[in-house]
Order: C-alpha cells, then sequence, then structure tokens
DNA sequence: AATGTTAAAGGTCAAAGAAAGTCAAACTTT
DNA sequence: AAAGTTTGACTTTCTTTGACCTTTAACATT
C-alpha cells in the first residue's frame, strides 16, 4: 500500500529524472497533493536526505522555493570521506582531504587555496579547542557542496 | 522564482555594469517597478551595503536622488573588508562578503559555492555560540589568501 | 538680498503578507 | 507495541506596504 508521502516521493523522483533539480513551491505541492505542507518537509527529511544522495535548499518568505538536488557525484568512496569527517580532524588530516578532492577534479587548486585558509588551526582558532571539530564539520559542509557538481 | 526585490537588484546590478556609480530617483524607481518608494530602500540595505562593496548617498528635497556607488576594487578598501572581519559577522554577513570578493572577481563562483558552506552555520555550529566570531577569522584568513592573487 | 513658505524629494519603522521550518500529538500500518 | 505517517499550531525568515518624519531646492514676499 503506497501512501501519500510514497505517492508525493515518486513525483519528485520522476520530476529529477530528467534534471540534476527541482525548485518547488512547498505550498502548491501540499495543496496538490492535498496534504498539510508539513508533509512535504516529513518527504524531503526521510527520502531524500545525504545518504539517500540528495541536498535540500530553500529560500524562506515571498518567492520562497524548495530546492531538491540530485547529487551528481554520489560514490561509495565519497560517503566514506563525509564519515571521517564526522570525527575531529587535525590540520594535517584535513588537508589530506581537500588533496585527495583536488585529485578527483573535485576542486580546482585555486579552491585548495581558499580552502586551507578556511580550515586552518589559525582560522579556527578559538577558546574552546574544538577546533578539530569545526575543522570536520567545514569539511563535511564542502564535501557535500562538491558531490552536487557534476 | 525571483521575488521583486531581486528585480530591482539586477536592474541595480546591470546598470552599475559598466558605470563605477548611478543616480536614481527613488520614486520614478518605484513607479517603474510598481512598488512602494520604501521598497526601493529596501533593496538598498538589503543588497548593496558596505559588506557587498556599496556606499549609498543620497540628497533629499527638491532633485533629490540616491546615487549608489560601487567601491573601487582597490588595496585600501580590501584592507577596509579584512577590518569588517575582526568582529563577528552573522552568516548574510559573510555572504555578502564573499559575493563581494566575487564581484571583484578575486574568488570564481565555484569558490564561492564551496566557501558559502564552508562559513555556513550548520558548518560552524558550535557549543559556545562562537560561530560569528569564528565566522569573522575564517573570512580573515581568506581575504588574506586572495590578497596574494592579483 | 534676506527671509519665509511650500512642495518635492528621500528616510524610518512597524505592521501586514507570504513563504518555509519545527515539533509534538494523533493517527495508521506493520 | 513499534514504526511510519499525517496534521496543525506555532515559529522564523524574507518581502511588501503605508503612515509619518526630515530635508532641501524653488519660489514668493518683503
Amino acid at each position: 500500500m503506497a501512501s501519500r508521502s510514497d505517492i508525493i516521493e515518486q513525483f519528485i523522483l520522476s520530476s529529477l529524472a530528467s534534471e540534476p533539480f527541482i525548485e518547488l513551491s512547498r505550498n502548491d505541492l501540499a495543496k496538490f497533493f492535498a496534504c498539510a505542507p508539513s508533509q512535504i518537509n516529513y518527504v524531503l527529511n526521510t527520502r531524500f536526505t545525504i545518504n539517500n544522495g540528495y541536498v535540500i535548499e530553500s529560500v524562506r518568505g515571498g518567492a520562497g522555493f524548495i530546492k531538491v538536488i540530485k547529487l551528481a557525484n554520489d560514490e561509495a568512496s565519497l560517503r566514506n570521506l563525509l564519515d571521517i569527517c564526522s570525527q575531529p580532524l587535525s590540520e594535517i588530516e584535513g588537508v589530506q582531504i581537500l588533496d585527495n578532492l583536488v585529485s578527483r577534479k573535485l576542486i580546482s587548486i585555486s579552491e585548495n587555496q581558499v580552502l586551507k585558509r578556511a580550515i586552518s588551526t589559525k582560522a579556527l582558532n578559538n577558546p574552546l579547542n574544538m577546533d578539530e571539530m569545526l575543522r570536520a564539520n567545514i569539511l563535511k559542509e564542502i564535501i557535500i557542496e562538491v558531490m552536487k557538481r557534476s
């Protein structure tokens, strides 16, 4: 028995079949499927996660929208990198990960330059010695971003 | 979907593409875009800030006008940006600064993409609410890095 | 020439409107 | 009973509007 959430999922999936991303109006979609707007969030949160190979971006307010992006680079090895970024990482380890992204041609040399700075101990210096965890968090976001690239 | 404010922003940006500044009549612009005059202020205040690399000057009274000036892409104004990054910065302000670097052609669109992620509240989330200060630190390092470019 | 008056700018701010997000309670299915 | 789904009240963010405020060039008056 297909639930309404399943049907909404199918709708989004079929929209994504031909495009790398779609922009949708939460309210319109909810109206179309005769459901509460928050059910759209439920579908997105349960079925369009990073682990499933999707990223959600949205804007609120007038002219707001929800963008569902299918990850172009969704490989086990990158997932693995993401996992590694759940742990604190030293600056050296962080640089290794960035270099890894360069060798995969997922980021350019110049991106590597600025990102190295962004994750440097100097940039992340803070009173509570959270820098390694922060570095990991930042790298996680960076990896998610480059997974969008094709 | 672009809001009216987005469209007005585009209009101003394209006027500034070839000139270092433009003078506009708030009332005429508002009439042209069929909006309240104060919406022009809203657009200027949210999209043409110092962080974005613009200065607004205006004169009231008969024959009044609003002047939108695009800051020069010189050493001094970059130093200024650096100074701004001595204070905590919200995510919105951080994005403004990155966009500024793009319009100065100091970073590419793709660098902007990954850096936005790197300075996002999600990436910098930490128990001690230091994210704004961290963001400023990171941006400072990024600016230092791009100042090496030319 | 100096002064007062006025209409024509632009500025400010808070309220209303238009999205999307959150979260827990209620309901269904397994 | 546990897991998954649906709903709705409340929140947050972004945009649009309008009422009221301030400034100033132009004009009128002396």
